[in-house]
DNA sequence: TTGCTGACCGACG
DNA sequence: CCGTCGGCCAGCA
């Protein structure tokens, strides 16, 4: 393919969709882990806008398994429906209460320990 | 070009 | 306990 070699991760949000993409099924992450991950800690925002943008681009990144350091599904909205990231999930076998995912110590996948490499 | 906003997080009082 | 503020980076008017 052509050449170089060109990494994917070319611009922050495409690094953040890589990780987001290595979540496992049944598995969820938070803003905070995908951007301490990355070295950019304190741009767990920055996370946030890219999942907005990945409903415009054209990926495949399950940013239904994204949620905020308390589990809670924060971006629910950005989905078109309020229902559609609760749904995925626990299509996914993740038990969602109250807009907040359950056993959310034990589902929570941490790129930064997980990938370590 | 400048300025503001945004699906967060952590610290401070 | 609760509210408030700063920081980070990228997109948009």
């Amino acid at each position: 393919m052509s050449g170089q070699g060109k990494p994917a991760s070319n611009s922050f949000f495409d690094n953040v969709y890589a990780v987001v993409c290595m979540v496992p099924y049944g598995r969820v992450t938070s803003y905070g882990a995908i951007a301490a991950y990355l070295g950019t800690r304190g741009s767990a925002r920055m996370v946030g806008w890219a999942m907005n943008a990945s409903h415009t681009q054209v990926t495949g990144v399950p940013a239904h398994r994204v949620v905020n350091r308390n589990g809670l599904l924060t971006g629910r909205h950005h989905f078109g429906s309020l229902k559609i990231m609760q749904q995925l999930l626990e299509s996914e076998g993740i038990e969602i209460l109250n807009d907040q995912v359950v056993r959310f110590g034990e589902l929570f996948w941490d790129p930064a320990k997980e990938i370590k490499h």
